[in-house]
DNA sequence: CGACTGTTTGAGACGCCTCAACAGATGTGG
DNA sequence: CCACATCTGTTGAGGCGTCTCAAACAGTCG
C-alpha cells in the first residue's frame, strides 16, 4: 500500500570494474575497461523495497534491469483483472525482455524481498548491440534461454499432477539457489504459497496441501516460508511421478515423518 | 512413417528480390539490393509434405526457418515421452529461436500440410547481426513477440476454462488467417484435434465435446476439419466465460441448433 | 488488544480425464 | 470390387484431482 513505486536511485560512483556480479553481467567487457565512459549511462544499485514495483505492465521501457541481489516475481493481469505469477528472479536475471519489441511492458515485476537491482538504458542497450558482438550474441543467447525456459513452464503447467509441479518447483528452486545436493538443505522460500500457485497454476490451498503431504512423507519440514529439504532423492523421484507405494492418508499418521526406511 | 524428414532442397534461382513474402522477411533489405551476394546464403524453397520434419528436438541448430507458404506445429517431447504441442506456424513466421543459445535445438517442428519454407542459415544471421542495424533490430523485435506470445499461452492454459480455450483458439485463427470478422467465415483446420488438444492443455474427447456444444449453440459448424463460423460474437463472450444462459442439455435439442434470438 | 494477512485443514462440488464403444474416412491387398 | 485394418473423430459413463467454500489458527501490525 504505502510501498508504491517507491524507490532510492543512487549516484553512479559505483564502477562496473567494482560490481560484485560481474561475473554474470550482460555487458561484461564493460567491466574490464570503460574507454567510452559507457558505463555512465548505467543507473547502478537501485534499491528496491519488499512490495516496490520494478516497473508495470503497461510502462514504456526505459531500461533493461539485472537483479544483483534479492529476488522479484514478474506477473501478468490477464483482461478479467486476476494476475497470473509467470516467474522468479534472482541475483544475476535479467529483466525486461518482454518490452523490446513494443517498448511497452508486456509484464509487471516487483521486489520479493530487500533487492538491489541495475538499470541498463535503452540507450546503452542500442549502442553496445551495434558495436559490440560479444554483447550482441550474449543479448540473443539470453532471450533464447529465456524461451526455453517458457516451454519448460508449458510443460510443467500442462502436463504434471500438483504433486510433481510443487516437486519440480522445489528441485528448480535448489538449482537457482545453487545448493549442493544429497544432504539437509535450507531452502528460504521468499515468496508467498498464493505467489507459487499461480505460477505452477494452481490455487494457494493445494500447494500448501502438497507441501504437508510432502512433509508427511519426510522428504522435507515445513516452517512458514523456510523448508528443510530432508530427501531431495525423493523428491525427484516424486517431480517424475513415480510415488513408490501407497501413500498413507494424513489421519493415520498423525502427522509423524514416516521412517524412511519404508520408503525404499 | 514414410515421410520421416523427407525432404527436396531446391537451388537457390530464386532471388529474393522476387519473393512473394518479401514484405514479412526477416531480412526487408536483402530484397531491395544484394550487394554483397549475401542471399546466397539462403536456402529458398525448401518444399516440404505433410508430416515432414523441419527439425527435431535435439538437433544441430543449421537455420532460421521462415514459412513462405503452408503450416507447421511446433512440439515439444518431455521426458516421460508425451510431446506437447506449443504453436502453430502460418506464412510469414519464423523458426527456429529455440536454438540459437544452446545451438540445440528445444523443440521439433514439421509440416502439417504441403509447406514452402526459406531456409536463412545462421551464418548469415550472425553476419546480418554485425553489419545492420534494422536486422538487429527486427531479429530482436521478433524475440521479444515470440515471449510475449508464450505468456499469453501461459494465461491461456493456467486460468482458462475448456471453453474458454477452443474459443479462443478459434478466435486467435480468425486473426491469424487474416479473416474478416461479422460475417460467415470459412475456417480450415489444418492441424487434428489431438493437436489442438495438446495446445490447449486438454485431451481431444475434450475438444471433440466443446466444438460439438458450439455447433449446438449455433456458433459454428463443424465438419471434419472444414469450420464454418457462424457467430463470431457468441464466440468472443464464450471467450471470455460469459455464456448468457443455461445451456440446453445435449438430447434437448436432438442436433438442431438455437434459435438464435434465443441466446441474447 | 483487535484487525488483517497468510497458511493450514476439511468437506463437498465440479470439470476434465479415462476408458470404452462406435462411426466415418482412408488405405491396403487379394 | 469387397474384406479388413487403421486412424481420426464423436459420444457416453464413470472416476479422480483439483477447485471452491468455509473455518480455524498463527503471525504481524497498528
Amino acid at each position: 500500500m504505502d510501498k508504491t513505486g517507491f524507490t532510492h536511485l543512487l549516484p553512479n560512483k559505483d564502477s562496473c570494474h567494482d560490481c560484485f556480479k560481474k561475473e554474470q553481467c550482460l555487458a561484461k567487457q564493460l567491466t574490464i575497461s570503460d574507454v567510452e565512459g559507457l558505463s555512465a549511462l548505467i543507473s547502478k544499485n537501485i534499491k528496491y523495497r519488499c512490495g516496490d514495483y520494478i516497473y508495470r505492465q503497461g510502462d514504456t521501457s526505459e531500461n533493461i534491469f539485472i537483479v544483483k541481489s534479492g529476488a522479484t516475481k514478474s506477473l501478468i493481469n490477464s483482461v478479467e483483472g486476476n494476475e497470473l505469477v509467470i516467474g522468479f528472479h534472482f541475483a544475476g536475471e535479467v529483466l525486461g525482455f518482454d518490452a523490446i519489441d513494443t517498448n511497452i511492458h508486456a509484464s509487471s515485476v516487483l521486489a520479493l524481498d530487500n533487492s538491489i537491482i541495475c538499470g541498463f538504458s535503452r540507450q546503452l542497450l542500442d549502442r553496445l548491440c551495434t558495436t559490440d558482438a560479444t554483447f550482441q550474441k550474449e543479448l540473443i543467447a539470453r532471450f533464447s534461454h529465456e524461451i526455453v525456459r517458457d516451454y519448460q513452464l508449458l510443460i510443467l503447467i500442462n502436463k504434471k499432477t500438483a504433486e510433481q509441479r510443487v516437486a519440480i518447483f522445489l528441485l528448480e528452486l535448489l538449482v537457482r539457489m545453487g545448493s549442493s545436493r544429497g544432504q539437509v538443505i535450507h531452502l528460504n522460500l521468499v515468496m508467498s504459497r498464493a505467489d507459487i500457485a499461480s505460477y505452477l497454476g494452481l490455487v494457494p490451498e493445494t500447494v500448501s496441501r502438497v507441501l504437508s503431504k510432502f512433509e508427511r512423507m519426510g522428504m522435507l519440514v515445513v516452517k512458514k516460508k523456510k523448508l528443510q529439504i530432508v530427501n531431495d532423492q525423493l523428491l525427484v523421484k516424486y517431480s517424475n511421478n513415480q510415488p513408490l507405494q501407497k501413500l498413507p492418508e494424513p489421519n493415520a499418521m498423525e502427522g509423524n515423518a514416516i521412517p524412511l526406511a519404508l520408503l525404499y
